[in-house]
DNA sequence: GAGCGGTCCGTGAACGTTCACGGGAACGCT
DNA sequence: AGCGTTCCCGTGAACGTTCACGGACCGCTC
């Protein structure tokens, strides 16, 4: 079903066709209704194929994201598709279930088929320049160590201290944290500095670290209460874990606060849904995914690409009941 | 930067470069690391559009949602993403705002670039024929009028039926509903139903409509309490409402179940993180983008259409806390 | 009636890739 | 020497669309 079988169909030729078809001049208006309607009449449809050849106008990119039913994520795509949608740009979203070998796969079919990619990727950055040459890559919440790649960074610096010097003058002494796996992480390393600024000191078993999901943080705050039943307060990872640790504390019979104070990080919207709502050092996921996409466009347009110091969402303490 | 570029740079021919990026047979292996060498250093990547020409196997589908943040979209979407992936098919993802402008906008530009569209729409049958002419199209959460489309419908009769017994049996007898807009909704029509088959009256003030959103339902309740405080049970439109209506349940200083017994729509998993948690008549909503996700492809690869039978999901309740 | 401008339409070429085919060189065998 | 095989490699064609160009036809003017 081509443009030529339309032609033939009305009696015209390619160009007519053509030109009823992106309604442009030099066409009568009868013929062109003959036109539209043999089209119709056949259900032909122009090749976005051979249309994007001669005139390369839609740019795609790839989105990829470890699991969209995690919300982080979820908010970060909308971000992406947003900022996408701004610019007419079309997103394919590939989720690839935390899997590594999935993660591989799903660059290998989705570098051949957009024009840059951006994502939260597992991989190492030399798998990730094999498997991508040639387009723009932007990576979500992680450094790159590779210049071709871009990145946009989070800053939660300032954020946890804010969060530890809140708890510290709340009067908590024994804060905990719910480390998310692969630990340690960066996240640790800013609490451990807040608390040394602080000044109060963090016993190591009072670290935990679990799955970076909620009953990760659920099975985690279990392990952490187990051995240390006097912590007074917790950092968790991100917010989906302290959500679990919430869950968590409840049926152990810890009231939040007033037993146990919680702050995640993230800043959630489902935090505010859960009782007592979330206190968290939030971060802007959706500007962390549509500045994903500025990046992308910027790279694959050849336009100037964002200074360094608009490659990093910055994080700030959102104090809500958990704490 | 082509492949004729390539060729040129490695003394060979395009034949030979194509030979050499999709390692085929009838090459030698030192000419093949030349080529590719070559390919490296120009940067060269092949163009998607002209391999697509030539070669049409990569199928995209666009998903069409009202707002991806919304919980139940998020599931949808990612049963959706892993049926396609399951199948090697792209997903492009774009999300309307919730406005029937941008609606009208995305598919007019989507149309064209896919090969078949699935989605939750707003507009009528109409607007989306002449939008879509040509490729199939899946609705989701409702039935098609026009026989072009298909549709994955939502069976949730039997389910809320089951609903409204327990509460009955939980001796229940002012059962309320908060509705979602544009109302009344099927599902109100269903909760009528049942609460006639289990003999229990419904008295026309305990239904109020709201805004789909957890603050809509939080709205809701609080106008249907104003009016009616008698209430002890209540069925929301969705789990999104009820969530809402949990919210502002705890701030009418009700406690769930005791005071006000709760049980939404949809099963999301999000119920489960709630305080209490939330009972809900659930439908497999990953299984719903899944469906849909089946009968789009096999609309495009002209394969036999799912059955009838198999185009609804069915809805069952499931008794967790908050009822 | 020749010239001219405007309207409408068709023909070659191009986009960048892969497929089908053909051909040369080297090798082994009779 | 002649012939068949195998291994490489290159040339035309095709995919379906749009762009640049040229040309036919009509009506008008001088």
């Amino acid at each position: 079903m081509t443009i030529h079988d339309v032609a033939r169909s009305a009696g015209v030729s390619r160009q007519t066709v053509s030109r009823a078809l992106n309604d442009k001049a030099e066409i009568d208006g009868s013929t062109k209704q003959r036109v539209l309607d043999a089209a119709r009449e056949l259900g032909y449809r122009p090749s976005r194929f051979a249309r994007g050849l001669v005139r390369p106008d839609t740019t795609t990119i790839g989105l990829v994201v470890p699991d969209l039913l995690n919300p982080f994520f979820t908010e970060v795509a909308s971000g992406a598709l947003e900022a996408a949608r701004a610019r007419g740009w079309h997103v394919v979203v590939h989720d690839t279930a935390d899997d590594p070998e999935q993660e591989l796969a799903t660059l290998r079919v989705i570098g051949a088929q957009v024009d840059a990619v951006a994502g939260y990727f597992g991989r190492s950055d030399e798998d990730l320049d094999r498997l991508t040459a040639g387009i723009p890559v932007v990576l979500i919440g992680r450094e790159p160590r590779t210049p071709r790649f871009s990145g946009i960074g989070i800053d939660g610096e300032d954020g946890v201290h804010e969060a530890v010097a809140h708890l510290v003058s709340r009067g908590h002494r024994r804060i905990g944290m719910l480390d998310g796996r692969p630990a340690p992480s960066v996240r640790r390393r800013w609490f451990l500095r807040a608390a040394a600024a602080c000044g109060v000191a963090v016993h190591p078993g009072w670290i935990t670290d679990g799955a970076q999901s909620v009953d990760g943080g659920g099975a985690a705050l279990a392990t952490l209460l187990a051995a240390h039943p006097d912590v007074t307060a917790l950092f968790a990872f991100n917010d989906v874990m302290a959500i679990g640790a919430l869950r968590e504390a409840r049926r152990f019979g810890l009231r939040v606060p007033a037993d146990l104070a919680v702050i995640g990080f993230d800043g959630l919207a489902l935090g505010t849904l859960v009782e007592p709502e979330l206190s968290s050092v939030a971060i802007d996921t959706r500007a962390l995914g549509a500045l994903a996409v500025e990046q992308a466009a910027r790279l694959v347009t050849g336009a100037e690409p964002l200074p360094p110091g608009e490659l990093t969402v910055r994080a700030r303490l959102h104090l809500r009941e958990s704490a």
